[in-house]
DNA sequence: AGCACGCCGACT
DNA sequence: GTCGGCGTGCTC
C-alpha cells in the first residue's frame, strides 16, 4: 500500500494522509473522501504508513500541478500564513488531456500570428523597451498617455516570436473594454482573458486555448497569474501600485509580489508599469521614466478650501463646462464616502447596529445601508434622540452628488459610475460608449472613474474628498491620495486645455507634487525610513469574534507571546479602526520588523485559532 | 472552513 | 417531554 500527504483544495486544513493501491505522482490532482463527502486534493508527498487507519484515494484524474506551482504554493503558504490547500486553490492545474481529445489536435496552433507588427514605437519607447529587457525586474514609470501599452504589446510580440508566453496582469477594474479590444484586435485568438466573472462556457473556451497552447498572452487580474502556462517568457504587471493586487481573503497574497517571485523562479523578466509607481517598487527596482505623452498638455489645477461637498465653486465650474458643451468627471474617493445621516439639531449619527460605522443613505431604496455588513433599515423621518426633523448629511456619495448636480444644473446629462450602477461588463461598456459619444455631460464616480479608461474629451475633473483620503490612518495615505489625484487628472488631461478642480485644505502638498510624482517619491522615502515599508516589514494580525472579550483575550495572549521575540516590534494593538463588522468585534496587532523571516518565526509560534494574519497589509480598517 | 456533537433555554 | 440555539472540537 502507498501512503500520501494530501492538501485539500480550498481547505484551511493541514495535510492529511490517504492511501492507494496504485502509485501516484506528487502534484497529481485527486479526489478523496472527507467526512463522507468527495473533495478535491493534491498529492504533496509520499509518506510512511501512519499510526491511524486512513482512507483510500477515490480517483486520480489527468490533472496535475507542476513542481513550480507546488513551490509557489509552499512559499505562499509559509509567507502569507495559509494552508497549502488554500494556496493551491487559487491555481489551475495542468492537464486537460480529455478536453483536448474532444477537439482536433493538429499542430497548427501557433499559426494565427500575424508577425507584421503594426506597432510603431518612438525612440523613447524603444529605449524603454531595451531597458526593460536588460533587467530581471524593472519599473516602467510612464505618465498617463505616454505609451506604456504599446511597449508591453511590442514586448509580447517579441515573446511570441520566440514561442514564449506572457502573463499580463491588470487591476480588476481596468479589465476595460478598451484594453480588451485593443489587445484582441492586435493579437486575435492569441490573447486570452481570464477573470472570475467568466461564464462556464467562456471559462471552458479560455482553458481550452491554454491547454492546447494557442494562448500566447493571458490577461487578467490576480488569478491570471496561476494558469497552467508552458514556456513562460514574460510577466507584465500593469498599474502595479494598485491595491487590488492584494487579496483581502486567504490566501492574502499580493499578486505583484508573487509575480516578482515567479519571475525569479521561472527566470523570466517582470515589468511593473505605472504612472504612479508604489514607493516600494520605486525603491527596490531600476526604473525607466517615460514622461509626457500627447495629452499631457498644460493642465490648470484649481484648489478650493471647503468642506462643503458640492460648493458653489464646484457647481459653477460644472455649469460652465455644460454650457460650453464640454464634458466633465466628478470624482469621490470611495463609495464608503457616502452621505451619512446626522441630526442637524443634536448631532446624533446613525450607525450600523452591527458595525461601528455610519450607515449610508441609499436614496434608490430609501434606506440606510451599512457598507460593511449590508444591514439595511428605513431612513428615519425624525431624529431618534431629539425628535428633530432636521436630518442632514455630513458627506457626499456618488448617488447624492448625482441628484444634486441634476437639481442644480437642470439641463445637464449626468450619470453615476461606480460599483452600485456598473454591475456588469456590459453596463461598463455601454456607459463608456455613451460618454465617449458625448451623450453624457457629467460622469460621477469613484475609483472606477480613475482607472484605465480613455475619455476623449474631458475638459474638467472635479476631485472631492482628498482630505479624507489624506486623513486616513494608513502609512500610505499620502501615496494613495496623491496617486489617485494624478490618476484622475490623467483621465482628463487628454484634452488640449483641461482644468482639475481639487477640493482640499492641503493644497500645498498636492500643488508641490501633482506634476512631479518622482519628487514625491523622493520625499516620501525620507518619511518612511526607519518606520515603514519598503524599509521595514509590516504584519497585521486580526482577531474577530462575536464575543468581543474573546477576541480581545486572543489578541492579548498573542501580544504577550510576541514580546519574547526581540526581532519583532509590536507597533500597537487594540480595537480596529472599525470596531465591529457583521456582528463581530475586531481587534488587531500591528507588527514591524527588519525582516519578514523574523515575523514569520514569531507569528508561527504565537498565533492562535482566532488570529488572521495579514502579511504586508494594505488595508487598515 | 464546515460540520457534527452536546449541553442548556423556550414551547407544543 | 422536544426543538434548536451556538460553543467546542475534529477532520486522514
Amino acid at each position: 500500500m502507498n501512503y500520501y500527504n494530501i492538501a485539500l483544495l480550498n481547505s484551511p486544513l493541514e495535510l492529511l494522509t490517504y492511501q492507494s493501491r496504485h502509485t501516484t505522482l506528487v502534484g497529481a490532482k485527486v479526489s478523496v473522501a472527507m467526512r463522507g463527502k468527495e473533495v478535491e486534493g493534491v498529492v504533496v508527498a509520499v509518506c510512511n504508513e501512519p499510526s491511524f487507519e486512513c482512507l483510500e484515494i477515490l480517483e486520480t484524474g489527468s490533472f496535475h500541478y507542476s513542481p513550480k506551482q507546488l513551490e509557489i504554493a509552499i512559499f505562499m503558504a509559509s509567507y502569507y500564513f495559509c494552508s497549502l490547500g488554500e494556496a493551491l486553490g487559487v491555481m489551475v492545474a495542468f492537464g486537460g488531456g480529455e478536453i483536448l481529445n474532444q477537439v482536433q489536435n493538429d499542430d497548427s496552433r501557433h499559426s494565427k500570428l500575424d508577425l507584421e507588427s503594426g506597432i510603431r514605437l518612438s525612440d523613447k519607447q524603444n529605449e524603454a523597451l531595451a531597458f526593460l529587457k536588460k533587467h530581471p525586474v524593472s519599473v516602467l514609470f510612464g505618465d498617463t498617455g505616454s505609451g506604456k501599452t504599446e511597449i508591453y504589446m511590442r514586448y509580447f510580440e517579441e515573446m511570441i516570436a520566440q514561442k514564449k508566453r506572457s502573463i499580463f496582469l491588470m487591476p480588476e477594474i481596468s479589465l476595460t473594454p478598451q484594453m480588451s479590444k485593443r489587445l484582441k484586435l492586435h493579437f486575435g485568438d492569441s490573447v486570452v482573458f481570464w477573470h472570475s466573472k467568466l461564464s462556464p462556457s467562456q471559462k471552458k473556451k479560455a482553458l481550452l486555448s491554454i491547454y492546447d497552447g494557442s494562448a500566447m498572452i493571458v490577461a487578467g487580474p490576480r488569478s491570471a497569474l496561476f494558469l497552467p502556462l508552458r514556456d513562460l517568457g514574460l510577466i507584465v504587471v500593469d498599474e502595479e501600485h494598485d491595491d487590488s493586487y492584494k487579496s483581502s481573503s486567504r490566501p492574502r497574497y499580493n499578486a505583484r509580489d508573487i509575480a516578482i517571485y515567479m519571475g525569479k523562479l521561472y527566470d523570466v523578466p517582470v515589468v511593473l508599469g505605472s504612472a504612479t509607481p508604489s514607493l516600494t517598487s520605486y525603491v527596490k527596482f531600476p526604473y525607466f521614466r517615460l514622461k509626457g505623452g500627447y495629452f499631457n498638455a498644460q493642465k490648470e489645477f484649481i484648489y478650493e478650501r471647503s468642506v462643503e461637498s458640492l460648493s458653489p465653486l464646484v457647481v459653477k465650474h460644472l455649469q460652465k463646462s455644460v454650457e460650453q458643451k464640454e464634458q466633465s468627471i466628478l470624482f469621490l474617493p470611495t463609495r464608503a464616502n457616502f452621505k451619512y445621516l446626522i441630526c442637524g439639531d443634536c448631532g446624533h449619527t446613525y450607525k450600523c447596529v452591527f458595525c461601528s460605522v455610519g450607515m449610508s443613505v441609499h436614496q434608490k431604496t430609501r434606506s440606510l445601508k451599512c457598507h460593511y455588513c449590508n444591514f439595511a433599515q428605513a431612513i428615519p423621518q425624525k431624529c431618534s434622540e431629539c425628535g428633530s426633523e432636521h436630518l442632514v448629511s455630513s458627506r457626499l456619495g456618488t448617488a447624492e452628488a448625482l441628484k444634486e448636480v441634476r437639481e442644480q444644473i437642470s439641463d445637464a446629462r449626468v450619470e453615476q459610475f461606480d460599483r452600485d450602477t456598473i454591475t456588469t461588463a456590459k453596463k461598463l461598456e455601454e456607459m463608456l460608449e455613451r460618454f465617449n459619444a458625448k451623450e453624457i455631460d457629467v460622469l460621477i464616480g469613484t475609483q472606477m472613474l480613475s482607472k484605465g479608461h480613455d475619455y476623449h474629451g474631458v475638459a474638467l475633473a472635479v476631485v472631492l474628498g482628498m482630505d479624507n483620503m489624506l486623513g486616513m490612518s494608513d502609512y500610505r495615505a499620502r501615496e494613495k491620495a496623491l496617486s489617485t489625484l494624478v490618476q484622475v487628472a490623467g483621465r482628463c488631461g487628454r484634452k488640449e486645455s483641461a482644468k482639475v478642480l481639487v477640493q482640499s485644505f492641503n493644497e500645498e502638498f498636492f500643488k508641490t507634487f501633482v506634476q512631479d510624482y518622482e519628487a514625491f517619491l523622493e520625499e516620501e522615502k525620507e518619511y518612511r525610513k526607519e518606520l515603514y515599508p519598503p524599509y521595514k516589514k509590516l504584519c497585521r494580525v486580526l482577531f474577530s469574534h462575536k464575543n468581543g472579550v474573546k477576541a480581545q483575550e486572543a489578541m492579548h495572549e498573542m501580544a504577550e507571546c510576541l514580546r519574547a521575540f526581540a526581532g519583532v516590534e509590536i507597533v500597537g494593538f487594540g480595537k480596529c479602526g472599525i470596531e465591529r463588522v457583521a456582528d463581530k468585534y475586531r481587534f488587531e496587532i500591528l507588527l514591524r520588523s527588519d525582516k519578514s523571516t523574523e515575523i514569520i518565526k514569531a507569528v508561527s509560534v504565537c498565533k492562535n485559532a482566532l488570529a488572521e494574519i495579514d502579511m504586508d497589509p494594505v488595508e487598515f480598517n
